[in-house]
RNA sequence: GGUCCUGUGGCCGAGUGGCUAGGCAGAGCUCUGCAAAAGCUUCCACAGCGGUUCGAAUCCGCUCGGGACCU
């Protein structure tokens, strides 16, 4: 039996990826899944610039509106759950279509993650609590402590990631270390990539015309009626908090404009960076 | 016309004789579980000219540009 194939189409943010995937879709009479860490919250609607209800009725997609902003998602959850979804897709197509930006959704898609054992949230929730009181220095004396190996080997200048070493050492009993083999999956089904790219001053004003197009279309409204969400992790988003910190009275309004369009350029740099490096399979 | 203050990189901002902050922006980068996250690296300066000094962004003079006040 031939095998299937999954085409991806990554790329900064605003470069075109949603019109280009659904045109490849259609041409296959096939159906997408989103890899995109915030458009599957069915919470958030403008600002994540999610395909529109008339281009979602077009081509159905899996992976938006999916997941509640209550939800805990991550690039664990993702894996699982793309995998059913080209699964099901196979079912009935040869190809199917990724879109999307979040480069370690896409990674865990095409590689896998590794298995590491679950952490408790009393955990984390205690690590991340101390951290806040304590600060950095106190993260790496209880790396240094609790697991040599990471203080030794690992990024002991993120807290983020001394955070994760932590939680997994304190509820595993073992390091980190152990369970990140590096090992990449086969998976059993072809996948091509086909990063988007435009020239930077192109991609930065486009960036901005969304950015305003947004605006327009009521995005500080939206970002209103979440601010009572506005501590968890999928408000941490371009777009909310800088109007957040509008609605703070913190900055003003054409300040907290400047400030998404900057951050969403920050973002979409970081973003061709990494498909640079990461990115180098079919095509 | 006079008196005084002031001039630091794209922006903000310390330094006030030798050790040439820092932040933001810009550029580059890292990346196996919060990733639209988190972190790392890096370019760019002392308004101009002259003087004092072993040595000046720092002291003196002049020029130019800002600002304040006086008649």
């Amino acid at each position: 039996m031939e095998k299937k194939t999954c085409i991806i189409i990554s790329g900064a943010t605003a470069v075109g990826k949603t019109l280009h995937g659904i045109e490849l879709a259609q041409k296959y009479n096939t159906q997408i899944i989103s890899a995109d860490s915030r458009q599957c919250f069915r919470e958030l609607n403008i600002g994540v610039a999610k395909p529109t209800k008339e281009q979602l009725k077009s081509v159905h997609h899996y992976f938006i509106n999916s997941h509640s902003i209550h939800d805990d998602v991550n690039a664990k959850v993702f894996e699982q759950y793309a995998i059913k979804s080209v699964q099901k897709i196979f079912l009935s197509n040869d190809v199917a279509i990724m879109v999307g930006g979040t480069g370690l959704y896409i990674k865990a898609f095409c590689e896998g993650l590794d298995e590491v054992p679950p952490v408790k949230e009393s955990i984390r929730k205690e690590i991340s609590e101390a951290y806040k009181k304590y600060g950095l220095q106190w993260l790496s004396e209880k790396i240094k402590e609790q697991d040599p190996a990471y203080f030794f080997w690992g990024e002991i200048e993120n807290p983020r990631r001394m955070m994760r070493a932590l939680e997994v050492k304190l509820s595993s009993g073992k390091s980190i270390l152990n369970f990140q083999s590096g090992k990449k999956v086969e998976r059993d089904f072809n996948i091509k990539n086909i990063n988007l790219e435009i020239p930077r001053d192109e991609l930065y004003k486009r960036i901005n015309q969304r950015v305003d197009a947004m605006m327009q279309d009521g995005l500080l409204k939206e970002a209103e009626s979440l601010l009572p969400y506005r501590h968890l992790n999928p408000l941490q988003t371009v777009g909310y908090k800088e109007l957040f910190e509008f609605l703070d009275r913190k900055i003003s309004l054409d300040n907290a404009i400047e400030k998404i369009k900057m951050n969403t350029r920050h973002f979409a740099k970081r973003q061709i960076t990494w498909f640079k490096g990461h990115m180098k399979l079919g095509n």
